[in-house]
DNA sequence: ATGAAAGCGCTAACAG
DNA sequence: CTGTTAGCGCTTTCAT
């Protein structure tokens, strides 16, 4: 910080009595240091709270021991988890945390057209839902960075990833199964239709699951909750002003659920006797809201690629592809259709 | 990154044919320099894709553009949104954020122990209802530190909180106002005694607020809901076991408040017929819950908190202590008493 | 096993 | 207005 002159690695050193470059080796634990030597400078340096700097420590080395995680909106739950997964396994590596937030599409956009300023900074760098064009992401490919993606899979990183077709196909089929016809769906991301890919596999899968059972999907039962609880408010309202009302809703992520629960009940609907909701991610509070679900492991997820990227900061292999589970949690806002 | 082998400063120079000093003082807008000439830097930089390296700055200018924050836990909610908060501010400020978790007491203990190490490492830090004793914060304030605390006032450094014990109080009386006689608690962090005050201060506002209506606070009306949805869940499970059943219960968090809610409801009561609740933050899904709680605008003192840090960096002034405002949010999960 | 010395890439006086 | 020259604190050959 401004004003604090800090210890450096000389002031150890003339009080260890030895050379700075022995300091420097005993402390990072090299070999060819006399045991008795490196005993005597870890006291020192300990006496005198020496740490190194670790901007000098980079310039010298090449290292930083920072990585970087980027995600659209860091006050998300669902980014949340990332970032407290990542963090974890981070901090408990010796790593420190950087974290990068980028709000609009045009800022991601940004963000990645000018990653390699934050490459820079950084030992690695973990992408989430941020998207990776294929000639960026060549560039620092060749560039020899470390970076792995979640959310979103490219050829040459390390990713995690959900198989989105195959869980939403899980929510749509729930829904099926317990003999609803009229399904609607509250989708998200309008905004964003380039490289937020998640919105649209999931829409696909409800469309492809509705056609496998000869069931129409209606644009009146579909409406945009802009992934945010009151967004699935209003989204339900939409839904509550169509035509035909839907028997059940698949919300594409669990706070949308919540928010088209909570519009349904301000309509006077009763949940799960008139309406059906089925949500996605297994929030932490779905429980509390007694919600049926699709689960993914959000905070394995962020950990498991902090780990990739540890790994693949340690020696150059094969890129590894991770794909997290989802399951389906079968709470109590559906249940059979009942004859309408 | 490691393999990237960067542009530096004097490959513009040369290119632009000045020497490295001009094209520093181009490229950070200071005067002193031809029009011309930095036309031409700018011009050569953005050709290049020059970006000066951070570390190698820093070290020569002792400034990082880096702000660190720290929190118990990044991946809860009231953390996130003030790491949110933080991070807008920041962000367009220019400034990168570094986020610190410290989940057990000792990890935060240690951390404060150990700050002047980050403090290092960025411009200023911001400290989220972590320890700050007096000794150290001393001795940070000599060190010229720069740091602001949220959720904890210390003397020498600018400070972001709520007056809980007024908050609290509002919660209680709104129940007591109600005509609730038998009123349990449902608090947390028991296993953070010493420093993270904010269990207590509610606690002893709960109780003053019984005392002032000369109601007794029965211990058996407490429990401790571990701030999580699950530990709420648990803690009215606990209530609900006492030998008289309160009619009202405050949580002091609104995860808490959802999980005793939903325990409630899992137990047969109706909420708020035979139990109303009320909690604490005003949680983006209390909304959807219809849960009746006390607001605390947790992005905008995040906001407030890096806004101070930035202004305490750029000159000394007496530290501000910004005490953010807080307010009743009357929603469905509390009524009148029944008689019972 | 240890020391001396040459940078890492940039900023900040100091000259001109 | 611009160039030269020291460092910032540390790592890393290369000697010894």
């Amino acid at each position: 910080m401004s004003g604090a002159r800090s210890v450096t690695i000389e002031d150890v050193a003339a009080r260890a009595g030895v050379s700075l470059a022995t300091v420097s080796r005993a402390l990072r634990g090299l070999p060819n240091v006399a045991p008795s030597t490196r005993a005597r400078v870890l006291e020192v340096a300990e006496e005198l709270k020496y740490r190194p700097d670790p901007h000098a420590s980079r310039l010298a080395a090449g290292r930083t021991r920072t990585v970087g995680i980027a995600v659209p909106l860091p006050g998300e739950w669902y980014f949340s988890q990332v970032v407290a997964g990542a963090h974890a396994v981070l901090s408990s590596a010796g790593y420190d945390l950087l974290v990068y937030g980028a709000e609009s599409v045009d800022d991601r956009r940004r963000f990645v057209a000018d990653a390699t300023s934050v490459q820079q900074r950084v030992d690695g760098l973990i992408l989430v839902d941020m998207p990776a064009p294929a000639a960026e992401v060549e560039a620092w490919a060749e560039q020899g960075a470390r970076l792995v993606t979640v959310g979103q899979r490219t050829e040459h990183f390390p990713s995690v990833t959900i198989d989105n077709p195959k869980a939403a196909s899980v929510a749509v089929h729930h829904l099926l199964d317990l003999g609803h016809q009229r399904i609607g769906l509250i989708s998200g991301g309008e905004d964003a239709p380039l490289y937020f890919t998640v919105p649209n596999e999931r829409h696909a899968a409800y469309e492809a699951a509705l056609r496998g059972r000869k069931i129409e999907a209606r644009d009146e039962w579909c409406a945009d909750g802009n992934f945010s609880m009151e967004g699935g408010r209003e989204a339900m309202s939409a839904l509550l002003a169509a035509t035909e009302i839907p028997t059940a809703v698949f919300a594409i992520s669990d706070e949308m659920a919540m928010g088209a629960i909570s519009s349904a009940r301000d309509h006077g609907l009763l949940v799960p006797d008139h309406l059906s909701v089925i949500g996605f991610d297994d929030h932490d509070l779905a429980a509390a809201f007694a919600l049926t679900t699709v689960r993914q492991p959000v905070v394995e997820m962020g950990e498991r690629a902090a780990r990739m990227l540890l790994d693949s900061l340690e020696d150059d292999r094969p890129p590894q592809h991770y794909v997290a589970p989802t399951s389906l949690v079968v709470r109590s806002t559906t249940a059979r259709r009942i004859r309408d």
